[in-house]
DNA sequence: AGCACGCCGACT
DNA sequence: GTCGGCGTGCTC
């Protein structure tokens, strides 16, 4: 049944009836007889009658008991492709079971492509079909002498190479010349080739890599790749990648990003002489469906992307590589709420697989791992000494602040001067969109708020509209006071980065500058501006969070941080953690190689345990200090945190029903539950938000124990909901 | 997740 | 008098 695949599969033949996980959210298989003359297994991607529609579904294995109903339905169809491999089901169940998701949601994520199960059209070619033309012209002899290689070409590829119109070839079919064959479609990509330019690594980078290998004990581990900025893990990793490779394993290297993925195609074509499979949200649909054909029937044996590759249907996969693996990025919700790097984790271990984590400021979670030995901590030193650490300086806004109105200090605004007359780039950074942060009238002090949410409007003065970050409302920038009707009373309070570059334009009139944010187009845009930065094109660059993630440039020598207490000051337990991170990538862009750069952080808390480990370049009393602060608390390592977010129409109704929720809760020894209350942002798209906050010991099965809570709770009514957030990495 | 069924407001 | 809002329940 399989025969088009080169690979053979063992074929375990279930029936009459088998339990399928259909791709719908209900809490779990159905079963379905197995009609005659079908064959299926574990894992055959199927068709089955739903209600009143065919749903795509996956055979799980035996049904759940014996006669589950009197109106069992047949399948109807089985798909001409390998079935899933057996650790990627294990993963689904896993997943579902830890995230508190149905099963057939996470399945959804696993199939993402319909497109992908049918075989794949082939390309239409043209072959030489004995005699030459009676008429020859010299179009038609230059179709023929490419043809001369005796390969069928696809017409764009012969028009391009013989440079030819379309009309030319079709003349030559008419005459019978050529004659249309069909070709089978080629692979998306082309097999790497693990020794196409292996890197020369420095002493360092051997020495990690070494370990690395030392640590491979042919099945599952875990790697924490922990170097700054520079050290080069990339170069490193990639050896571990082609080992992978040449060990007969598939590869993934999964990026918190999409716009980091261009960047890291180009090295791994550079490194493997082809390029890796590209898998994130962007694609169209035909690229999609090659892709994830690619990686089931082991034609891609290497994929860059997004965290939905780690669902894709692998077969032999052996080494997921997670960059940048600290990254928020990788826990957001989107149908299911998972986090990349620990689900990386899970489907590793379940695939017998290596896990490499990257990251120039590992999580808390990752470095204590490293620290008790789960993990192997391999850590890279700088190729360059000290050059690539930058000199920094905190600013201390209640001494040194800025003039009123500004937002750039004297001391960060000479160091700009000082770098434009050196001919060097700086990059003020502040992680906030827009204009303002808030707008307020003047006159009668209304504020302008979102009709949706709890949240400040925020301007954005290109575009001349106020906006919420949270449901993405947008209104006209009003010029009368909407509330008291009064003219020219509105003021900004607060600066966001348009803000910023204002003040640049007006204190450095003769730079050249660019401000970068993701709502400043599309990614090709965001793309170009890099581009165009890294050709020096920009003496200053003002930017959000993107400018903090891998690029580099060569002649950034400043960075500046507008605000560097941003997120500091909430009720999140890794509120510390984010900032260290994100203070150390961004002052990480000034000065690598060959250079040391200077950097600025604008705080008023200059004795933070976080400035102050920033200044000193201590990471480690970071993390030391930090690991205690957490240990003391009960937070995440060392104990677990699962939110319950309420939501309703209504505030006294989501309230009453988080109430009865709280009512309903179990007793364990151990087990801190907080709440119901307002969740920090307590109103989203017009919902009411109600936070349960539980808080367990580290060996303890919170997601079992939520799930027991939940059904032994009143069901939710109406428009009331239930969100479960397990492991949760943002606290609004 | 879909989708159909079912009960209360503004319209050709 | 109907069209249609989305709350509720069901899918092997």
């Amino acid at each position: 049944m399989f025969g088009l695949f080169s690979f053979s599969v063992v074929m375990t033949p279930l029936g009459p009836v088998v339990s399928v996980m259909v791709s719908v959210a209900v809490d779990g298989p159905y079963s379905y007889r197995v009609p005659e003359g079908m064959v299926v297994t574990r894992g055959s991607i199927v068709v089955v009658p739903l209600g009143p529609r065919p749903t795509l579904g996956v055979v799980w294995g035996e049904p759940k008991d014996n006669f589950a109903h009197n109106r069992t339905k047949d399948i109807a169809h089985v798909f001409d492709v390998p079935p899933l491999s057996e650790e990627l089901l294990r993963t689904i169940d896993w997943v579902a079971r830890y995230t508190l998701a149905q099963p057939g949601m996470v399945l959804r994520g696993a199939l993402r492509s319909r497109e992908a199960l049918d075989p794949p059209r082939p390309i239409i070619a043209y072959e030489r079909a004995g005699s030459p033309p009676e008429r020859m012209t010299e179009a038609r002899a230059r179709v023929l002498s490419v043809m001369d290689d005796g390969f069928p070409w696809a017409k764009p590829a012969l028009i391009g190479a013989s440079g030819v119109s379309a009309a030319v070839v079709d003349g030559l079919v008419k005459s019978g010349a050529l004659r249309q064959v069909e070709i089978p479609a080629p692979p998306p990509v082309l097999p790497p080739e693990p020794d196409y330019a292996p890197a020369t690594l420095s002493a360092g980078q051997q020495a990690g890599l070494d370990m690395i290998r030392a640590h491979d004990n042919g099945g599952f581990s875990v790697a924490l790749l922990d170097g700054i900025t520079g050290s080069g893990k990339t170069e490193v990793f990639f050896e571990s990648v082609a080992d992978a490779l040449v060990a007969g394993r598939q590869v993934a290297v999964i990026l918190p990003e999409i716009a980091l993925t261009h960047t890291f195609l180009d090295r791994f074509e550079k490194r493997f002489g082809q390029r890796a499979a590209e898998w994130h949200s962007e694609m169209t649909p035909v690229q999609r469906a090659r892709v994830w054909r690619g990686v089931l029937t082991g034609d891609v044996r290497a994929v860059i992307g997004a965290r939905s590759a780690l669902f894709l249907p692998f077969r032999e996969l052996g080494l997921l590589v997670l960059d940048e693996e600290h990254d928020g990025a990788f826990k957001q919700a989107d149908r299911v709420n998972y986090h990349g790097r620990d689900m990386a984790i899970v489907r590793a271990a379940m695939a017998e697989a290596r896990v490499i984590l990257s990251s120039a400021t590992p999580s808390v979670e990752s470095r204590n791992n490293a620290n008790i030995g789960r993990y192997a901590h391999v850590r890279l030193e700088s190729r360059f000494a000290d050059a690539a650490l930058p000199d920094i300086t905190a600013l201390d806004m209640r001494i040194d602040g800025p003039e009123k109105g500004q937002w750039i200090a004297p001391k960060l605004a000479r160091a700009v001067f000082d770098a434009l007359d050196r001919e060097e780039q700086a990059l003020l950074f502040l992680n906030r969109r827009g204009y303002a942060p808030l707008t307020l009238c003047r006159t009668c002090g209304h504020q302008y708020q979102c009709p949706e949410c709890s949240t400040w409007l925020v301007e954005h003065r290109f575009r001349g509209v106020l906006m919420c970050h949270h449901c993405g409302h947008e209104e006209r920038a009003p010029d009368v006071c909407g509330s008291c009707g009064a003219t020219d009373s509105l003021v900004a309070v607060g600066p966001g980065i348009e803000r910023i570059a204002e003040e640049v334009a007006t204190r450095f009139p003769g730079a050249r500058t660019v401000v970068l944010s993701s709502d400043m187009g599309s990614m090709r845009q965001i793309r170009d501006r890099f581009a165009e930065i890294a050709r020096g094109e920009y003496d200053i660059i003002i930017g959000t969070q993107l400018v903090a993630k891998g690029h580099h440039f060569e002649k950034l020598s400043l960075v500046g941080v507008i605000d560097a207490d941003l997120g500091l000051a909430h009720g999140d337990p890794r509120a510390a953690e984010k900032t260290f991170q994100v203070l150390t990538q961004v002052t990480g862009r000034a000065g690598r190689e060959s250079r040391s750069g200077k950097a600025f952080l604008q705080t008023y808390h200059p004795d933070h345990q976080v400035m102050r480990a920033m200044i000193s370049g201590d990471r480690e009393g970071f993390y030391a200090h930090e690991l205690e602060v957490r240990k003391q608390g009960g937070l995440p390592p060392f104990g677990r945190l699962a939110a319950l977010i309420v939501s309703g129409n209504e505030h006294l109704e989501a309230m009453g029903y988080a109430r009865a929720i709280m009512a309903a809760a179990p007793l364990a020894e151990g087990v801190r539950r907080f709440g119901p209350a307002d969740a920090p942002v307590a109103m989203v798209r017009g919902r009411h938000r109600i936070r349960i906050l539980v808080q367990s010991p580290k060996e303890f099965d919170l997601s079992g124990y939520v799930r027991f809570w939940l059904q032994n709770s009143p069901p939710a009514k109406g428009n009331l909901r239930v969100q479960v957030d397990i492991d949760p990495m943002s606290f609004y």
